[in-house]
DNA sequence: TGTAATCCCGACAGAAACGGTCGTATACTA
DNA sequence: TAGTATACGACCGTTTCTGTCGGGATTACA
């Protein structure tokens, strides 16, 4: 279906909701899984494999939680899908570990591997930050167009 | 993880096999399963579902089987992958048939609408017959090239 | 020092999606 | 009529996804 998984929504909505609460020095996974009405327990791996990922940074303890390790605008939303989904291809016989078992010629993963990087590229360009500002700049809409334009 | 499935790959090749044997009026499911060692009732299956969805004319009896319905040229490879796949949304919470079900500010998924868009223009913009040429002309790579610096 | 809040982590279970097979009916050709 | 091929529904095993449980370690604060 080429869709990311809960997993990944709720990485992006959590670190979402970081990113809009900086007066905050740390937010619980709680916190965040009541904002949303995400599973808690669910969120708290997640936010682990980020932390784990270097992506957030964790006190534990009262009054402990989760925050940012880097600015909202330096990480992607590239990022935070590779943290907790891995790493993604587009074919499913792109060459993880074994390469295409399929005959010699299956000649179209060449194509869709650039079509894989298309879309990686588009997901770097999208930051948290971006995903925080309600609207996001013109500027970036506008560039999307072109894609979409540039593409057809 | 953001793939797409072996049956949407499946039935990529089977129309970059069509697509390339253009003096045959018709190829079984077999044959294309045996050219690529896909298992053959799978295949027929997916090859039914992409006639059903019109990118295929089908023939019954000796010497039938399946050939493009359309100029390769004319079929995008997001065509084929809806037709397999169905709607493809990259949120979870994408409106299916119920909207997002989480709290009213999921913002995630309107920036992310947006990437989908732009996935699918990628996809729109690769033809069967894109996939039939071993090599892609240098332009259309240019082009993503471009793309990805552009979202950069 | 003790308690509560919090992160950390592995195991596991239910549900859904995926990949593939089988059997049967139908259509066409020779 | 015999053989080839599509059409279609049912089914099943495996994997992946989602979510839960339980135990342990860390920190703040009274």
């Amino acid at each position: 279906m080429l869709k990311l998984t809960k997993k990944a929504d709720y990485g992006l909505m959590a670190l979402k909701f970081l990113a809009e609460h900086p007066e905050r020095p740390a937010l619980s996974a709680k916190d965040v899984a009541d904002a949303y009405g995400i599973p808690a327990q669910l969120l708290a791996k997640i936010l682990q494999q980020l932390t784990k990922s270097g992506l957030l940074r964790s006190t534990a303890g009262m009054n402990g939680g989760y925050a940012l390790a880097r600015e909202a605008r330096t990480i992607s939303a590239y990022e935070v899908i590779l943290a907790i989904d891995g790493p993604f291809f587009i074919t499913s016989c792109s060459k993880g570990k074994t390469g295409c078992e399929l005959t010699t010629n299956c000649t179209i993963k060449e194509p869709l591997a650039r079509v894989n990087e298309t879309i990686a590229g588009v997901l770097k360009s999208i930051s948290i930050q971006d995903l925080a500002e309600h609207e996001q700049p013109a500027a970036r809409e506008r560039t999307t167009r072109e894609l979409v334009a540039l593409t057809l």
